[in-house]
DNA sequence: TTTAGGG
DNA sequence: CCCTAAA
């Protein structure tokens, strides 16, 4: 991320070290991960041991961590601006540890605290054979083979430029180079065991107080305890994201979501979107049904009337619901009513001469027909942003209801972002389908016969461009299977099992039964499209006596 | 373009 | 809901 300038204070940092304790360890492992950067690496440490006399075990995974942190505790050391080699020097012959246990090689391995030590101890040496080496290869006492040889000076060298820029640099060119490239599978595993073991180092990086109390300092610090701040310059933020990320991807990608539920998409709607009355766009609309199981489900109600004022169809709906028999539940046809009358206000509004129009049914308008198109395809892409769903628990007011005659296609964000309710399945591409959009579709279905669907589509959903004619089809043949026409053999099971996924009311299956029964899906539709009572949706007409028999047996059966 | 149908 | 073949 960003390094140099604009660091942020020493200070602040640390505070922020201490708060979070993790962001220590992170840093542990960036540093572990940066030094460590092959298991080859570690080889050469040993030789290099070993041309100094120390015993150090061969089996790199009892040590290996150790040895890792000894490493990292030391790097620490020259973070602190420490003249690298000189207080590593200083540290090592100062150190009461390697006095102690220098020479030794048996007791410690069951020790785990001396373990800490040896590892210290190691990792002291290391760093000053690493100097040494730098300076005068030939100094090793033991013969090596020339690709060692090479494989040590050039790993060593390295490191031992890097401990120089260190002091001068700040931990963030470290951090930056862990951020940018993530730790390979190898070095992941060197850096993993670490996270309780920088607890362990921190306690035993007190307890060799002639190190550098600075350097312990902050290492205990790390491990919670206070110490006087260190001059340590590094950035949080991209730790913490990286922290972030790694915790618990999902919550902070929830908790972003909701971020943006609540108060940015207020910011965004207000501010952004102000000036497209996105207000007046919010709807979040329960519907009152009979089942009590059936979906609140919000309808954005387009408010595309003043761009489609030529239409109006809603008086279709009204004549066929007044002899409609079916209407049995008065919640129902409270919320029926209420929706038809707000849409057909809005109509109403606009549309003084829609009537003589709508003779244009089977012909529309090219003008019209080229909006539709445009709506269509707008929609297909908007889809993406559409969907909305409200839990069946969420019951939302129902003054949300009454503004739901009105919405833009720009609301569509606010729209989504307003029923920010992800949580309850929502996908997209999916919004479910409402009560009345069943009832309108039915309606269609019944006036204009099935397969029409453009045409119902544009009369009666032309204020909902997010339902296309397929979906039109899509959802009545949802409905059939839903309704159980279909199936009259397993009727019953079909039944149950429909019952469980079916929120729909009654009146609607059985309208569906009857439409269904009517209209048969596919080829049937032909004869009864042989009516050109277009002006004349009396479909009673039209029932035959087989079809009235039909309806009474799918009648009786449900 | 629209419809039917499968995925 | 998406996609596509067929009309």
């Amino acid at each position: 991320m960003e390094s140099g300038p604009g660091l942020e204070d020493g200070t602040i940092d640390v505070e922020r070290l201490l708060v979070e304790p993790q962001d220590g360890h992170a840093s542990m492992d960036s540093v572990l991960c940066f030094n460590e950067k092959t298991p080859e690496n570690t080889m050469n440490m040993e030789d290099v041991s070993r041309s100094f006399g120390y015993h150090i075990p061969n089996d790199f995974c009892s040590m290996g961590e150790d040895y890792l942190l000894g490493f990292d505790f030391a790097e620490s050391i020259t973070n602190l601006d420490y003249g690298s080699t000189e207080a590593l020097q200083t540290s090592v012959s100062d150190s009461p540890i390697m006095a102690s246990n220098a020479g030794t090689d048996t007791p410690w391995k069951s020790d785990p605290f001396r373990i800490m030590e040896v590892a210290e101890r190691e990792n002291n040496q290391l760093l000053v054979s690493s100097s040494e080496l730098g300076d005068i290869p030939s100094c090793r006492p033991e013969p090596q083979t020339l690709a060692e040889e090479k494989s040590l000076k050039s790993l060593t060298s390295p490191n031992i430029d890097s401990f120089n820029d260190i002091s001068s640099c700040s931990f963030q060119d470290i951090l930056s180079d862990e951020n940018v490239a993530s730790p390979s599978p190898s070095v992941e595993m060197l850096c993993c065991p670490k996270t309780e073991k920088i607890d362990e180092f921190g306690f035993t990086g007190q307890d060799s107080k002639t190190k550098g109390q600075d350097a312990l300092a902050t290492i205990s610090g790390q491990a919670g305890l206070t110490e006087a701040p260190p001059k340590q310059k590094r950035s949080r933020k991209p730790t913490q994201r990286y922290i972030d990320e790694l915790s618990d991807p999902i919550s902070r990608y929830s908790k972003k979501r909701r971020e943006v539920s609540s108060s940015t998409i207020k910011d965004k709607s207000l501010g952004v979107k102000d000036h497209k009355k996105c207000h007046t766009g919010y709807k979040t609309m329960r519907l009152p049904d009979e089942d009590s199981s059936v979906k609140a489900i919000q309808v954005p109600f387009a408010s595309l009337v003043h761009k489609e004022c030529p239409k109006s169809q809603e008086y279709v709906v009204v004549s066929f619901e007044a002899h409609s028999s079916d209407r049995s539940n008065s919640m129902t046809k409270s919320k029926d009513n209420r929706f038809t009358l707000e849409n057909q206000k809005k109509r109403d509004e606009c549309t003084t001469s829609l009537h003589p129009k709508r003779r244009d049914d089977c012909v529309p308008a090219p003008s019209q027909k080229k909006r539709d198109d445009h709506n269509t395809a707008t929609n297909q892409k908007k889809r993406d942003d559409w969907i909305i769903t409200v839990s069946p628990k969420k019951r939302e007011p129902r003054a949300a209801a009454v503004s739901e005659k009105k919405r833009d296609e720009e609301n569509d964000d606010c729209l989504y972002e307003e029923s920010s309710e992800e949580v309850s399945g929502r996908r997209k591409h999916h919004r479910l389908w409402t009560i009345a959009e069943v009832r309108k579709l039915i309606d269609g279905v019944s006036q204009h016969g099935v397969g029409r669907w453009s045409r119902i589509k544009k009369l009666f959903f032309s204020t909902s461009p997010h339902r296309t004619s397929v979906d039109l089809k899509d959802k009545w043949r949802n409905l059939l299977k839903a309704s159980g026409i279909k199936e009259q053999g397993d009727r019953q099971g079909e039944k149950k099992r429909n019952m469980a996924w079916r929120p729909l009311p009654k009146s609607i299956l059985r309208r569906v039964c009857e439409l269904a029964t009517m209209h048969p899906y596919p080829k049937g539709r032909k004869h009864k499209i042989g009516h050109l009572h277009h002006d004349s949706p009396d479909r009673s007409t039209d029932i035959t006596l087989s079809d009235y028999r039909k309806i009474l047996r799918s009648i009786n059966s449900n």
